[in-house]
DNA sequence: TACTATCATTGGTACGTACAACTTCGGCGC
DNA sequence: GCGCCGAAGTTGTACGTACCAATGATAGTA
């Protein structure tokens, strides 16, 4: 036998479950639930008590108790999870600190953690997410190129009113999702008309294949050409994934890709600065000179790229700022506004990794 | 006025806090709480039930009030809060992704925040944190050399029976405090007795005066100065603070340092690598040559150490090893355990920012 | 010795009353 | 129309009583 407070609590709980309440609305007062319930008032209390520490309402002396559905509060600080694929490599230290400081200033907390690009990662993760008190999430999708197994639970938040941003790249599973990404189609193009427009024809690429990301640039990259009527030889593009991103261009699919280069290919798109200096690493142990004999374009003007040599040319990722921009999106969501999805532009950023064969045209 | 279930509630903290109670121990029964502060059952009820939803106490019916330190349970996920002076800036992406991975290995959410080395926002992150539901927290001092005003603070997350681990540097106001720092004294002597086995006899230093660690490997270099009857000379000794450190070398002070080079100081002990490039950018644009006008040995050995032209000689910081350790201890003081402070030492990576003048003698 | 029944103790539930602190709103005076 | 004030309404604090449910020790019994 359940005892009576438990019963009104449920109740209460269900009623406002169900829509009963709206955001905002009062409930009955409490020498009202205790008539409709037929309880004492400190039953009620009681009962209420419960749904106050789950920050289902709030009571206010003198005024009533209230449905506070979206502007929870476990205590006025809003708890925000930023799941992320690396935390402290990369670009990422810039991104985090993007979002950090927009949180900070509004007073709200950063949980972080790291998905290290893997879904097994990024379930146990959204699992504890789901079983702690955060009240917004936002996530870098984990593999975004192939069917995510974590949708469900990406449902799940939904129903529970935590609202999620995803960065850099989302599930086209999830309709309603809104995101901050670049824009990754039109980066590829840029990256192939910037090595077009100075002369190169062979122009060969290495992308990604498990993040959206990945797939974008190289439809930006194999396009541009295709309009320039230059071709896309297969030969000339190589995929990698998040596993053998560090060995791949050691391995069969490498080799045959480095081979492209005694067969013309004079210069590369590379999916981002990281996989850009694992090739000129290869490059150099072969003694391909770079820009010399090759050269390289690449995304993100990570810190990696103004100190590498020579120093890479590449398509700069906003970091700080786009941040900043998720953060912000996340906690208007979270004051209950409606917000939209957003693709922010590159820059280009020319430093020496690209040959200067002509002047471009335009 | 405070309620009175409120006053009831505070002083049992207090017992509790002060060791009163050990984990598992008894707490008077109500009926006696009742008699002891003279007030009515319902109200001792209302105070336990405070302590009990902060985790500090479990209720028994039939059996008793227990003291359950540490097995509190929120929700299952312990959330560790951690405060650094920067997020993303300099060695402490490696000591987060340390912290991260420990902590994640435990299935522990963390909640990232920086100071800016800044008292009042050190003030408000952990005002923050007493509203939000953290079960522990890594903090790194702010300003560990100076008085700190937060003390009061410290104390109620103590009260609360939320464990804090200091890192790096901690306050020595806070005399129960658990700590994870490096053994800067031991460094500064490092640092002093490295270049004087060298042969150098006029050896100046930068020490940042804010922090304990400033103090402290001056307090090293300054002793092992004084053990080789080498003078410890104060025109080549230089302080700065958080606030001036990006220009104090081309302040007054600063040019009365620099202005000691020309009155025969061989090498310079500097606080940390940051402060190091600060100084070698200054001798650059004085056509002073590092290593051969000026040897420099710093600390940290961070990303730039390895990057910047003469690469640095330094003592280097364990960041990932350093972030475990502070997080495994923090974990097992939340789990319960007893758990002492740590001083982990140095280990030298010899650059190129020391001139060789003659083998060390040793 | 081992098991059981009993019972005092302890926290849990439930109701009642009284008053305090605060908010809201309507009415009054200006 | 504006602002002040007080009444009414609502939640917060505090005490009291009564009984229930679980625990654990004790005494009694096989």
């Amino acid at each position: 036998m359940e005892p009576k407070y438990q019963f009104v609590a449920e109740q209460l709980r269900h009623a406002i479950a169900s829509g009963e309440y709206k955001d905002g609305d009062a409930l009955l007062t409490e020498a009202e639930l205790k008539l409709k319930f037929g309880v004492s008032r400190q039953t009620v209390r009681q009962a209420i008590s419960l749904l106050e520490n789950d920050g289902l309402v709030i009571r206010r002396r003198g005024s009533g108790t209230y449905v506070s559905h979206g502007a929870r509060k476990h205590s006025g600080v809003l708890n925000v999870g930023v799941i992320t694929t690396y935390i402290t490599d990369y670009i990422f230290p810039s991104i985090v600190r993007g979002v950090e400081s927009a949180l900070s200033a509004e007073s709200c907390i950063m949980s972080l953690s790291a998905t290290y690009n893997r879904t097994d990662h990024e379930r146990s993760l959204l699992q504890r997410v789901l079983e702690s008190p955060v009240d917004g999430l936002i996530v870098e999708g984990t593999k975004t190129a192939l069917p995510n197994p974590n949708t469900a639970l990406y449902e799940k938040l939904w129903e529970r009113n935590i609202p999620v941003v995803f960065i850099n790249g989302y599930y086209p599973q999830l309709p309603n999702a809104v995101y901050v990404v670049m824009d990754d189609m039109r980066g590829g193009r840029m990256a192939a008309n910037y090595l077009a427009e100075r002369g190169f024809t062979r122009i060969g690429g290495l992308f990604k294949s498990d993040d959206m990301q990945g797939h974008l640039r190289y439809q930006g990259y194999s396009s541009a050409l295709q309009d320039r009527n230059l071709r896309v030889q297969d030969e000339m593009v190589c995929w990698f994934t998040t596993e053998n991103k560090n060995r791949f261009l050691r391995d069969q699919t490498g080799e045959a890709f480095i081979h492209s280069l005694h067969n013309g290919m004079e210069a590369v798109v590379c999916y981002n600065d990281e996989i850009a200096l694992e090739l000129m690493e290869v490059l150099r142990e072969q003694n391909i000179s770079v820009p010399d004999d090759l050269s390289i374009i690449s995304f993100d003007n990570s810190a990696y790229a103004g100190v590498c040599h020579p120093k890479l040319t590449t398509l700069a990722h906003p970091k700080d700022e786009f941040g900043r921009v998720a953060a912000e999106k996340l906690m208007n969501i979270m004051a209950g506004k409606r917000e939209t999805s957003a693709i922010l532009p590159w820059s280009l950023v020319e430093r020496d990794s690209v040959r200067v064969l002509n002047r471009p045209q335009e």
